[in-house]
DNA sequence: TACATACAC
DNA sequence: TATGGTGTATGTA
């Protein structure tokens, strides 16, 4: 058992956690064979230090390079010592992992089967699609909050943090291989003309509080699990929205990307939504048949007002545009207007439960949002091909573990289920069944 | 309880 | 030259 931590996100309760059941627990000594053991075709870089590219914006890469960079880096630090001791003890593990497998018999397997079996038939009879949960994530926080207040590292590669530490990079650094948990001097060796800015956590909880604003708007009980995201239940407002008027449903939105010099880069909302009433929008239209959002370019000229009470700067070129009724729909104009705000992008997921809207807004990453309908088949289709490390609370070695079992996907804890009963505790072997199922929390509590 | 490990950000 | 800081959770002794 290993994966530990594991469900951390899924909400508060129902964290699973895998943990080694294991009779020893540290005893050193081990005995350290030099040949790395299996450092396999992989470049010769231990898996614990490999990459981590489970990360939007690292698609195609050449990992290999990467590790070479990485391993030559490395090689012969404390660091990598320690890490390559930790590596060892992994692998102990699955070794241990291995052996009680092989003493697992036929009848002992049917059991399982029988076991699990049941559980799923439980799990399943208390599935609950009739939430909307959404989970919210700004993209490239940190470097996008350092982007917005210096506009010349908008088309670098940039990171944010410390020759030593790399807090995250922006997605033009991350093709490079570059990430969070990085070591800025690996970082600037993938990347020579990297550039790192120090980290101002004062305005990260600034903006934070911001897009805060925005997400009480549609989940007054919304759930933050950092600075950039949360988890938000939907399913009132949902109810609410077909009360709301097209006005209310209308973002004003800057046509440029607010860094002006000339002209005003306020929330065009603030001010500049409520002159418009009476040009453009009628407070008392709420035509439901809006499906999709409707666009209209417009510029300030019409307007009495076409400089900003706030800064004195005249407004910007911008358009409206008005969302309709549908959960898309709204995450859409949820993510708008964090932008108009902050003049940040985010993204956002939209699922039945948290452990699948974790997923999904990972998926259309950056400035984009996934939706997983409430119907069983549709997530169950999502979930059957998925790699288990996606999943929020499956790390490296928990996925390791997996593998040495033939598990990849979440249909593999399904059909491996009777070994996983066996050599799980019930703890996360609960949390593995509850995966392959689709299944997750429906709460999300402040 | 104290400690080790796993995971997320 | 150099590989973070914090919080949550599980398992064992
Ligand atoms: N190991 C890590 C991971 C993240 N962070 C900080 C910096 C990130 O900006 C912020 C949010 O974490 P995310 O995982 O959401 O990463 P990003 O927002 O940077 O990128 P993405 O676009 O993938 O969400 O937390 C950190 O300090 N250390
Ligand atoms: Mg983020
Ligand atoms: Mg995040």
């Amino acid at each position: 058992m290993d994966a530990i931590g594991s469900v951390m996100n899924v909400t508060r309760k129902e964290k699973v956690n895998l943990q080694p059941i294991q009779e020893n627990q540290l005893d050193d000594n081990q005995n350290l064979s030099e040949s790395d053991s299996k450092a396999g075709e992989n470049s010769g870089l231990m898996n614990r230090m490999r990459l981590n590219d489970n990360k939007a914006g690292m698609d195609g890469l050449d990992k290999e390079k990467i590790n070479q960079v990485i391993l030559e880096a490395s090689k012969g630090s404390r660091f990598y010592e320690n890490e390559r001791k930790k590596e060892q003890q992994m692998n102990k593990r699955i070794e241990e992992q291995k052996i009680k497998l092989q003493q697992i018999t036929e009848s002992q397997l049917k059991q399982g089967i029988i076991e699990a079996d049941k559980l799923l038939d439980e799990f399943e009879n208390t599935r609950d699609l009739s939430k909307t949960i959404v989970h919210i994530d700004m993209d490239a926080f940190y470097a996008a909050v350092e982007m917005k207040d210096n506009p010349a590292l908008k088309d670098k590669p940039m990171a944010v943090g410390g020759n030593s530490m790399l807090s995250t990079s922006n997605y033009h650094a991350r093709k490079y291989g570059v990430r969070a948990a990085m070591p800025g001097f690996i970082g600037k060796k993938l990347c020579p003309e990297l550039v790192i800015v120090p980290t101002h956590f004062d305005r990260y909880t600034e903006i934070s509080k911001q897009v805060r604003e925005v997400l009480a708007e549609y989940d007054p009980n919304f759930s933050p699990m950092s600075l950039d995201e949360a988890y938000l239940d939907m399913t009132e407002h949902f109810e609410k929205r077909f009360h709301l008027s097209e006005y209310e449903r209308t973002v004003v939105c800057r046509k440029t990307d607010g860094c002006s010099k000339t002209e005003c880069n306020c929330d065009l909302n603030l001010k500049l939504k409520p002159l418009l009433l009476y040009h453009e929008l009628s407070r008392h239209n709420s035509s439901p048949s809006t499906n999709t959002a409707v666009k209209t370019d417009h510029s300030s000229e019409k307007l009495s007002t076409t400089t900003c009470p706030l800064c004195g700067k005249p407004y910007p070129d911008y358009h409206l545009v008005t969302f309709g009724m549908s959960p898309d729909d709204s995450v859409n104009e949820m993510r708008a207007k964090i932008e108009q705000k902050t003049g940040l992008t985010a993204s956002a997921g939209i699922a039945p439960n948290t452990m699948l809207a974790k997923v999904c807004s990972d998926k259309n990453k950056p400035n984009g949002q996934y939706r997983i309908l409430p119907d069983r088949d549709t997530v169950m289709e999502f979930i059957t091909d998925l790699p288990t490390r996606k999943i929020s609370g499956i790390g490296k070695v928990s996925e390791t573990m997996l593998n040495a079992l033939g598990v990849y996907t979440c249909k593999d804890l399904y059909e491996q289920r009777a070994l996983l009963y066996h050599l799980y505790s019930p703890i996360s072997f609960n949390y593995f069944m509850r995966i392959c199922l689709g299944i997750g929390s429906t709460f999300v509590e402040r």
